[in-house]
DNA sequence: CCCCTAGTTGACTGATCAGTCAACTGCTTG
DNA sequence: CAAGCAGTTGACTGATCAGTCAACTAGGGG
């Protein structure tokens, strides 16, 4: 080791984070990373091969930050209707979040990206491919719990299930970004995942309609 | 009128069509495009005030052709269920055609136009908005439609249910264009889209179930 | 104390970007 | 036949692009 580490790789990715998150891998410009990181551009190179690879590692930092947030939302010591519950909150209160922060609806980040990048670099398709893999995971295990105490269907496909909730949520998601508008997503999110994996109605509306 | 009609105008957005369909906006130059169309620079700024003035002409010019293919599948004429599996059948067959045409699963042009840029171009945003907007109308009348037939809860909200489903169809064909791979869609859209509006399931799985 | 090395710097490359322009073509119409 | 005009052409601009490089800085270990 010599000198002190510094914050310089961290700055770049997550300056990174907020310019493609906001705007697009191919809106966004090496030089205008390195201007708003206060970084040079021989820096930038001393740390990233390439553009595509900063790219990757902003995709990693964020995965890993959001794989520590999804455990605690599905640990198994939740009742499954609740971690169905939080995650929904989740993925709401994020939005709202990189909203104030970006200043404009930014939708799923890895969708997005992915969605621009996959005819055009094929390692983008597969890391995202993976990524959005082991987030179904997550729905799995939850779909499982939900059946054993019998709130869902027993005869469903839960690993088909599981990526329809996936893509779901990113569907509702990428209209909340083209429409710079979170109120859809807000209303609506939480009764279409019911629909879909055919949950009874919520408490809330089951006394508004019965009592 | 001087001089005969030429297709140059047409050309230069067929070949926009195809390059900005399968990469993305950003990722193609208005040179690329003039190379592929064999038109000369100054022959596209006759035509286009701009690369952007292009790419709202190109998504014209998909949602007419788009709009004459869903009058006529959601045509009155036709039962409800039928216009519902006719759609479904349309957007998988639209997207195995562009696959086969583009080498790339391709997706929704609009979401994935409206996702790179939204955030870039306030009028695409518009634009694209108005355009889903107006295709969940045709979904509204199915489902109205649906709901007289007794097919489907007639309590259920037309207006989000419509959006919900434009949504839903949106996140399964970015999953798809992420992958780059059908078989999810062609598995999956229908059932979703039926467990998400409420539809039983269909004759040949219930006969399968029952039989 | 001096060398090694991670990190920094700014100038540089050649390619490509969106967009401009004046000169040209040839058909149509008066 | 002459003028007007939609359409074409190729050379051009200045900005920006991703990526390179050699020289420099400073701290830690021998």
């Amino acid at each position: 080791m010599s000198k002190a580490p510094t914050d310089t790789k961290q700055r770049l990715i997550e300056t990174a984070k907020d310019l493609i998150w906001r705007e697009s891998y191919n809106a966004v410009s090496v030089d205008e990373i390195c201007k708003k990181a206060n970084v040079k551009k021989g820096s930038f190179y001393h740390f990233f091969r390439s553009k595509a690879d900063l790219a990757m590692e902003t995709m990693n930092s964020h995965m890993q930050e959001s794989k520590a947030k999804y455990d605690d939302i599905f640990s198994p010591t939740r009742p499954p209707l609740k971690r169905f519950q939080l995650m929904i909150d989740h993925v709401i209160g994020e939005q709202r979040e990189m909203t104030e922060h970006l200043g404009h609806v930014c939708g799923c980040p890895f969708a997005t990206l992915g969605s621009e990048m996959a005819a055009q670099d094929e390692e983008f398709g597969e890391k995202i491919s993976s990524i959005c893999d082991t987030k179904a995971t997550y729905f799995q295990s939850v779909l499982r719990d939900l059946i054993s105490e019998g709130a869902i269907d027993k005869d469903i496909d839960i690993q088909a299930k599981s990526k329809e909730v996936f893509a779901l949520i990113v569907g509702q998601l990428i209209m909340a970004r083209i429409n710079n508008d979170l109120e859809f997503l807000e209303q609506n999110l939480e009764p279409a995942l019911r629909d879909l994996v055919g949950l009874k109605q919520p408490m809330s509306n089951h006394l508004k309609l019965t009592g």
